[in-house]
DNA sequence: AGCACGCCGACT
DNA sequence: GTCGGCGTGCTC
């Protein structure tokens, strides 16, 4: 007897449950119709659900009554190549996350929603009289289209006339003329297809180190292989992506450029659109779910050739990627701190890997991970010492405000300092990293301090507001001038804020322009890029900030940087403080003298002496990079060894206790005495939104020890019944411990 | 995670 | 007799 066989594809559906499901293909579907990387819509308990084609199969373990079937096939053509499939089944397994969500939830919000994955050409390309293809949103013509057009009108296959007539879109050359003809065309100017010069702009001349830094990788193009280049700020390090990026473009195939920022992105995108006349694309959270799509599927079709983008951009499937660069590389946005907890510079490595092409990471303040790299011969480092042109690194200065009279926090020397430069009529800089007006309000009567009643944190005086905020939760509540607890005493800010520091400004100056830069000021889309403009122009004297002011962008009139208050990051818990203080001063250092003049720095502390502040000053950010690898060394400390961080969350402090008593037995039975198990203790924020944080470390020196123990861990912690009141998330590498 | 099923107490 | 409390268990 002949049985039939069924046709079964096996799907990741977005659910939290680390396992595929089988679902027959009815016979109204042809088995032409599926293919591996398809989306299809399935009835999933009661619902319906978008999922995705993983494999094809005639077998199954599921009983066949349980068997549904697949309800409709929403792709003609696959979405994720078998590269883009192989990095997302990495993602799964490294990071121990449900593959389902992995899957699904790395695509664009209209593809998880099942809408249809229709490239609309016509936003990218439009004909001009002079029969040129350009943009019709700014965006140009790719090197393909551009040939393929000038072949046209030399060959003077189709009649003038008619060529002119084609003024809406790409599509409409296509359809203009017939079939046969097209293909026949096609046949006779894509054969010989020689991608022009895809530049616009005459580039710079390089420096021996740039030329340098472009000659290793254009001979490396085509292989896997890291380097970090290390490049001083204003060395020129993008002149140097964008030499790079041209080599790839003249093989016709794509680059991936990712930045930590959105609000980096729109000056990089303006200097590629007037260098290069391929199309570019942007990707990134702000953009709208159309805008996003459009740019997902113009690198998936091969359409556009340069993608600018900050994390989410990095799942983004390219048809033919022939470079990744990854700027920034020390910054901490580059790791997603939810759901999936990845580290973009990690996975866009792997995916290097994978498709087997060099990666770029860029950084003036490399991260230690990424040092201990190139120790380990794993990244090879390049370097750009010198300033471009004839820009002079700006001089280091520790000023010792033990026992100084003070300000609002700014000290008297200081303040001359200040003074002097204005005077001069140059621009001042001043690095603050608190936002509000002061970030605590105090009794001095009877010692009461204004705290969220959602979390274990004090509440930020914003005074503009009249209001007291909490910065975990967001929680709002009016500023009161009297003290709830004794009902007596006035109440009294304590530290120190932007705004507090702009106020202060503001009674010393009344005559100068000061441009506060913070989450509050900036709020309000295009304010950030405005008071930029604003600033580039002169129009400032004073730019006081917050972390903003530490991210890339370019102040070139400002000759004098300030950092207020740094000493708390000299006695943090947390063993990288040390590292991300470091990256701060140097890259707030580098927003000053980048123009001809020399720029001072000076950083306020009660810790002159402080050995990570004497050896910046006296040193550079290698020498201490050197330094703190040792330390890291002698403490078996990242990365010198592999962590993953158990965060546990309950409504009360109960259930979470009584799921690490759970859980011991079975962290016991898969630990073979070589994962330090570190806990379970209190979260260093032990009450979040009303939720009670607890965590729990693994650490290993080695990573695939850590990697096994956690293999066989992660499938028990959800069979637990004790895990069933608490939430629980898996944070592998990471890189704060909140 | 959701969401239904199911087995007990309160109520029209 | 029925509405609903949330403990338990499954999702192809």
């Amino acid at each position: 007897m002949k049985h039939k066989k069924f046709l079964i594809v096996r799907l990741a559906v977005p659910v939290i449950l680390n396992q595929l499901f089988d679902y027959l293909v009815p016979e109204t579907i042809l088995s032409a119709e599926i293919k591996i990387g398809l989306r299809v819509l399935v009835p999933f308990r009661q619902k319906e659900k978008v999922a995705i084609i993983i494999d094809i199969t005639t077998e199954t373990e599921i009983k066949t009554e349980k068997l549904k079937a697949v309800i409709k096939v929403l792709d003609k053509t696959s979405l994720l190549n078998s590269k883009d499939r192989e990095l997302l089944h990495w993602l799964c397994h490294y990071y121990h996350h449900p593959i389902g969500y992995v899957f699904c939830n790395t695509l664009p919000s209209l593809l998880k929603k099942g809408k249809e994955a229709i490239l609309k050409k016509e936003n990218f390309y439009s004909l001009t009289k002079d029969g040129l293809l350009l943009d019709a949103r700014s965006l140009n013509r790719s090197p393909k289209q551009q040939f393929f057009i000038k072949k046209l009108q030399q060959a003077k296959v189709v009649h003038e006339k008619t060529f002119k007539s084609w003024d809406k879109s790409w599509r409409s050359v296509k359809t203009a003329l017939l079939k046969k003809q097209w293909l026949k065309i096609e046949q006779r100017f894509f054969t010989d297809f020689n991608p022009i010069t895809p530049l616009k702009e005459l580039e710079l001349k390089l420096n021996n180190s740039q030329q340098q830094a472009v000659d290793t990788l254009n001979n490396a193009l085509g292989d896997f292989n890291v380097f970090l280049l290390e490049g001083v700020t204003g060395s020129g390090k993008t002149e140097v992506y964008m030499q790079l990026i041209t080599k790839v473009l003249i093989k016709n195939q794509q680059v991936m450029v990712l930045l930590p920022e959105i609000t980096l992105t729109p000056q990089l995108a303006s200097r590629f659109k007037s260098r290069f006349s391929v199309p570019i694309v942007i990707f990134h959270s702000k953009l709208s779910d159309k805008q996003r799509l459009q740019s997902w599927l113009a690198m998936q079709m091969g359409e556009a050739y340069i993608l600018l983008g900050t994390r989410s951009a990095l799942f983004t499937p390219f048809k033919n990627m022939g470079l990744l660069i990854l700027d920034e590389e020390h910054d901490s946005s580059f790791k997603q701190q939810d759901n999936l907890r990845f580290s973009t510079r990690d996975v866009a490595v792997m995916r290097a890997k994978l498709l087997n092409i060099p990666i770029l990471l860029g950084s003036a303040t490399p991260s230690l991970e990424s040092l201990a790299n190139v120790e380990k011969k794993r990244y090879q480092l390049l370097r750009l010492p010198q300033r471009a042109g004839d820009a002079k690194a700006p001089e280091l200065i520790i000023l010792d405000i033990r026992n100084k009279r003070m300000q609002q926090g700014l000290s008297t020397v200081l303040l001359q300092k200040i003074n002097q430069t204005l005077n001069n009529n140059e621009q001042v800089l001043i690095f603050l990293n608190r936002r509000g007006f002061a970030p605590r309000l105090m009794c001095y009567g009877c010692g009461w301090v204004a705290r969220c009643l959602y979390c274990e944190a004090n509440l930020v005086i914003h005074q503009q507001q009249n209001q007291l905020r909490c910065h975990y939760c967001q929680h709002q509540y009016l500023l009161i001038n009297t003290c709830p607890a004794c009902q007596k005493q006035p109440l009294n800010p304590l530290g120190l804020g932007t705004e507090r520091v702009e106020q202060l400004l503001n009674s010393l100056y009344p005559n100068k322009t000061i441009i506060r830069l913070d989450a509050e000021t900036t709020r309000i889309k295009g304010r950030l890029e405005g008071y930029l403009t604003q600033i580039n122009q002169g129009d400032a004297d004073i730019i006081l900030g917050t972390q903003m002011l530490a991210k890339g962008h370019h102040f070139p009139e400002v000759t004098l940087a300030v950092l207020l208050d740094i000493d708390s990051g000299l006695f943090s818990l947390d063993f990288r403080a040390a590292e991300k203080l470091a990256q701060l001063i140097i890259q707030v250092a580098g927003r000053a003298g980048r123009g001809s003049k020399l720029g001072t720095v000076i950083l306020q502390t009660r810790q002159p002496s402080h050995p990570l502040l004497t050896l910046l000053v006296k040193q550079d950010y290698s020498k201490f990079a050197k330094e703190a690898l040792i330390e890291r060394k002698l403490a078996l400390l990242p990365p010198y060894s592999y962590q993953a961080l158990l965060r546990v969350e309950g409504d009360d402090e109960i259930a979470p206790q009584n799921f690490f008593n759970a859980l011991k037995p079975l962290t016991e039975k898969y630990n073979q005495g070589l994962v330090l198990v570190l806990g379970a203790v209190a979260a260093p924020m032990p009450k979040r939104e009303g939720r009670y944080r607890f965590q729990l470390l693994f650490q290993s020196e080695k990573r695939m020890v850590l990697q096994h123990f956690l293999t066989q861990l992660m499938p028990d912690i959800n069979k637990l019944k004790e895990a069933i009141k608490i939430q629980w998330s898996l944070d592998v590498d990471p890189i704060d411990l909140y």
